[in-house]
DNA sequence: GTATTTTGTGCAAACGTTTGTATTTTTGTA
DNA sequence: TACAAAAATACAAACGTTTGCACAAAATAC
């Protein structure tokens, strides 16, 4: 490899200092370094000290690599989420981290890309790096779940957060889908609006079906029957929002108002009501679901659903160093939502 | 730890097939199988064959930990941020993995969110970690630099990103922002603005100078004076950027244009201009610089500069790699900006 | 046919910890 | 002072790899 000497001198990465080093240093055994920089008690106390001075003189870092290997168990959390830069995703990242960092834990970030042989790969590489935990939310495409299961097998534990599989035994912590979805359906109602459609994802993901329930129940509730023309379960971006918008609007019957699973499905049907002028709210109310940044920000302001990503992280973080102190820990969690009522769908009391 | 056998049974985690495992089970010996594992054509290849199919077999995942502790360099890659939710940074992200997890790299990501202190911890995390490399984008607050030379002393490669520091030896990989911001300025210019003003964040930042450095030279070449008090060096907010447009229209001598160093500035930007009813574009002029997601869904659309955030990641990844391969390459290599022209600053020819 | 090279494996040490057990030192008690 | 008990430390094995070196068997050369 290093065919000359004196060209590896200098290349040469500098030594790491080690608890032998340590031990050498002060005429004892590693081991007794090990137990001291631990805080065992069975050291003496002034040992201890003086272990922990010289470690810091010599700038000691251990090898969290030899420990891990050696404890047969590491100090990282794998998170696999579908995608990093959705606003809700990296918030809940930051809430998690909020939790983990100061308790010496580290976050390994994996992206499934909405891919389920992604999302496979990611959990097998998270294995073979061994990782303590797995924090997941689930893929749109993800139908089976082996992946998983094969994670549960290996004895570590397994936090699951907003698209989760009910069906898998493990800690959860789910936003309130259904309440929020309830509240923005009663608002729309409130509003006047009779005729409300709802545009969403697929309803295999439990987020998505609790939204419809929400949705469902506060039509019932009303005495407004769905019109199942109106429901499209596969818009959540913004061009199947506008394609849906467009497509529901050609019929002679006509919704007044649409329920969106997400933000970027109601950015699209704005895109389309602009487009064939119809005014909102007068004419037509419009719900989002997620309050990403923009929709406070775009023409008319987007009433929505805000979900504390940031809080369901922290809980996430929590629920898992529950699972890894052994405490068994299978809960479901609920993240309670808030409705934001901006000028997309509120035609003031005067309506109501 | 488990007082009763029988509650282990159940608990007790699968134990993990090692290369041990499988050289007992093909009554061979535990280095063969390493190097068959690894390729090596120092082992038959029929053994080799007979490796590959009982590890698959057997269900054999390499344990990371061992190897790299082993090998004395893992390969895990850390990446420090200053905030994993901006569109900018979970692109550049996105890039890098789009590079390195097909080479079988992982990336442990850290947030400094822009503290100097945090940035440190991460460095020291990552280090403890025994990363083969490291990428950052260094914080608004870095002015010291020995957490970065104690990663270099280390020997492990670096590759700066964005915000750097042009005196580190290490690889590096910026933004045009020269260009970006002489484009953008000149743009302002042709559309027939004549006083502009300039909002940006600490000069401190190459990112930052650059793109001042864009703008004076836009200025200077077309005979434009610069007005100092126009020009504003901690707007990268929407509140600051408020705050330095209704301050500096306060004044009796007025800019009639801003180029802002970030849509966030020139979001506040617009906020002022909107309540002070002046009217966009036709009284003032403003371009930001980033091309945030909201850029084009607010009223008026956003002028802005687009940085390629994506390809910036793989380039950093490819930088990486080839640092990790042995070669030297300190390089510093640039990606390439574009301007979007938007609502926000474009009059028509006719003002030409 | 022997000598030499090539090819394929095995052996054992090493990476830096942790931890059960053994050993030494200290302390307390009779 | 002797002797047990307690406290502090040392010893050594283990975690699962990788890799230099040794060795045997096969292939080639003379």
């Amino acid at each position: 490899m290093c065919k000359r000497l004196y060209f590896c001198i200098q290349i040469k990465k500098m030594k790491r200092i080690t608890i032998n080093d340590i031990a050498n240093n002060l005429g004892i055994t590693a081991s007794t370094v090990s137990r001291a920089l631990a805080g065992n008690t069975r050291v003496s106390i002034k040992t201890r000290g003086l272990v922990l001075a010289k470690a810091k003189e010599m700038g000691y870092q251990q090898n969290v690599l030899a420990s891990s290997l050696r404890k047969g168990t590491s100090g990282t959390i794998g998170m696999i989420v579908p995608r990093i830069n959705r606003h809700f995703f990296s918030n809940v990242i930051s809430g998690v981290e909020e939790i983990l960092n100061p308790t010496g834990y580290t976050l390994l970030i994996a992206q499934s890309g909405e891919s389920f042989t992604k999302e496979q790969k990611a959990v097998d590489m998270l294995l073979a790096n061994h990782v303590g935990g797995i924090i997941i939310s689930l893929s749109v495409q993800t139908q089976s779940y082996e992946h998983i299961q094969r994670a549960i097998d290996r004895g570590i534990p397994l936090v699951q957060f907003d698209r989760i599989n009910p069906d898998i035994d493990s800690a959860k912590v789910i936003n309130d889908n259904f309440t929020g979805a309830y509240l923005a359906t009663k608002h729309l109602i409130k509003s006047g609006y009779k005729e409300i459609g709802h545009f969403t994802g697929t309803l295999s993901l439990n987020a998505y079906a609790e939204r419809y329930r929400g949705y469902a129940k506060a039509m019932s509730e009303s005495g407004l029957k769905i019109n199942e023309r109106f429901v499209y379960a596969d818009a959540i971006t913004r061009e199947a929002g506008y394609n849906a918008i467009v497509n529901v609007l050609k019929e002679d019957n006509k919704p007044d108002a649409i329920f969106c699973a997400g933000d970027y499905a109601a950015l699209g049907v704005l895109d389309g009501l602009k487009e064939m002028a119809i005014k909102i709210p007068d004419e037509f109310g419009v719900v989002g679901f997620a309050n990403e940044p923009f929709s406070e920000l775009i023409h008319p302001t987007l009433t929505t659903v805000e979900q504390n990503a940031f809080e369901m992280g922290m809980r996430v973080a929590k629920a898992m160093i529950k699972n890894l102190e052994g405490k068994p820990g299978r809960e479901q969690e609920t993240i309670s939502t808030r409705l934001i009522v901006r000028d997309s769908s509120w035609r003031g009391d005067s309506v109501k």
